[in-house]
DNA sequence: CAGCAGGGGGCGC
DNA sequence: CGCCCCCTGCTGT
């Protein structure tokens, strides 16, 4: 749920969330999987944050020796959220506190390993798929915070977007990192500032994906474009793209999709589609949306509430769409999708259809689809 | 064919 | 900014 998404993000660093949204399960059988970054500066280094089986991690820490052995997810296909945190060390000090390796056994998941980085461009953190192939970590994932190259061999993940690149140098010489469900490692100095790195390996779902940004499986422009905006601040940096010319309308931009609009305060709401924040939330079963009026909606589906009734029968909706198309199959028996070179029409756009002259099925996109219908339907047959 | 959720245009405050 | 209305997409029966 997204909900929990959200609040996982908001938990102490190093874990992995099961962020699997119920309403995703579909999307996510699509394949494949993603890395993705996500800094935050909001650290939260809580040391009684739960490891493993429940066990406070800064206590596995210290009765493990710094030397954890993490089991992987058993739901398969889940989300795979693996925060990794900066560490802050003194000169000399060339030991991460006995967690400086972590060898993490995946059936068919990410081994990850961190490094000592005895330079600046070493890499820090190195990613590596496979069950514990330490002797193989040069064909893993190099990960280089300070420089923010990234260079992958043979990793399953698809993609991997970079938030915020505000890591200062001296901050980036060191990484400890933890994959592991509800895993955390404990902060090397408290009361200090924290970057936070998130490291997301998920299912691919699909470039709309507006709803949970950090999945996608579109082209490397489109990641850019779609690259997940966790903070404010940025996401007002990010809207303000506009071009104005003399006696011309101002046309306001989304830098992150190709949604334009006329009116700002379009653009501010629509904006919001590219946050997780769902601030309406069902007293009945704690769903979050975005809107409230999605979230009355919702309310209406418990409560039976159905304000929109037909005039023409005793049906009645949540919605007035639910109505209108109601009103189109019974009564109207408007079918707006109509081909032109022949009697076929529909009331909705299916998004396979059977050619009624030639029963080819069209398997397009519903986009094209709806050009296909809507104008020279066999010239795609 | 209906249920449900998400998003955008338009409008009033 | 909040809300209404409409449309769209996905899903289940």
């Amino acid at each position: 749920m997204m909900a929990s998404q959200d609040s996982a993000l908001l938990e102490p660093f190093t874990k992995i969330k099961g962020a699997e949204r119920p309403g995703d399960k579909a999307r996510e059988d699509d394949g494949g999987g993603k890395i993705s970054w996500v800094k935050e500066r909001n650290s939260i280094c809580d040391p009684d944050a739960e490891g493993l089986n429940g066990t406070p991690l800064a206590k596995q820490l210290e009765e493990g020796g710094g030397n954890l052995e993490l089991s992987p997810s058993p739901v398969q296909g889940e989300k795979h959220l693996i925060m990794l945190q900066t560490v802050h060390l003194k000169e000399g000090e060339d030991d991460l506190q006995g967690v400086s390796q972590l060898n993490i056994q995946q059936q068919s998941g990410v081994h990850m390993v961190v490094q000592r980085g005895a330079g600046v461009l070493q890499p820090l953190v190195v990613v590596q798929q496979g069950v514990g192939a330490q002797q193989n970590l040069p064909t893993g994932v190099a990960i280089s915070i300070q420089d923010g190259v990234y260079t992958f061999h043979d990793v399953e993940v698809m993609q991997i977007n970079v938030l915020q690149e505000k890591v200062q140098i001296d901050r980036s010489k060191d990484l400890h990192a933890v994959e592991g469900k509800g895993q955390q490692l404990p902060p090397n100095e408290e009361g200090r500032e924290k970057d936070i790195f998130t490291v997301e390996k998920a299912k691919i779902l699909s470039c709309k994906a507006k709803d949970d940004m950090s999945v996608s499986h579109c082209e490397p422009k489109e990641q850019e474009e779609q690259a997940v905006i966790k903070n404010t601040d940025t996401l007002e940096a990010q809207k303000n793209t506009q071009h104005r010319k003399k006696g011309e309308k101002v046309i306001f931009h989304c830098d992150l999709c190709a949604f334009t609009s006329l009116r700002m305060s379009s653009l501010n709401r629509h904006m919001k589609t590219h946050s997780d924040e769902k601030p309406h939330v069902c007293h009945l079963c704690l769903k979050a949306f975005r809107t409230v009026t999605l979230l009355r909606n919702h309310v209406n589906t418990h409560t039976g509430t159905r304000p929109y009734k037909c005039s023409d029968c005793e049906m009645a909706f949540v919605t007035s769409g639910e109505l209108a198309r109601h009103r189109r199959y019974k009564h109207t028996l408007e079918k707006p999708f109509k081909c032109s070179m022949c009697k076929y029409s529909s009331v909705e756009v299916m998004p396979d259809m059977l050619c009624p002259i030639c029963s080819c099925v069209q398997t397009l996109p519903v986009l094209l689809f709806k050009i296909w219908s809507l104008n020279s339907p066999h010239a795609l047959c």
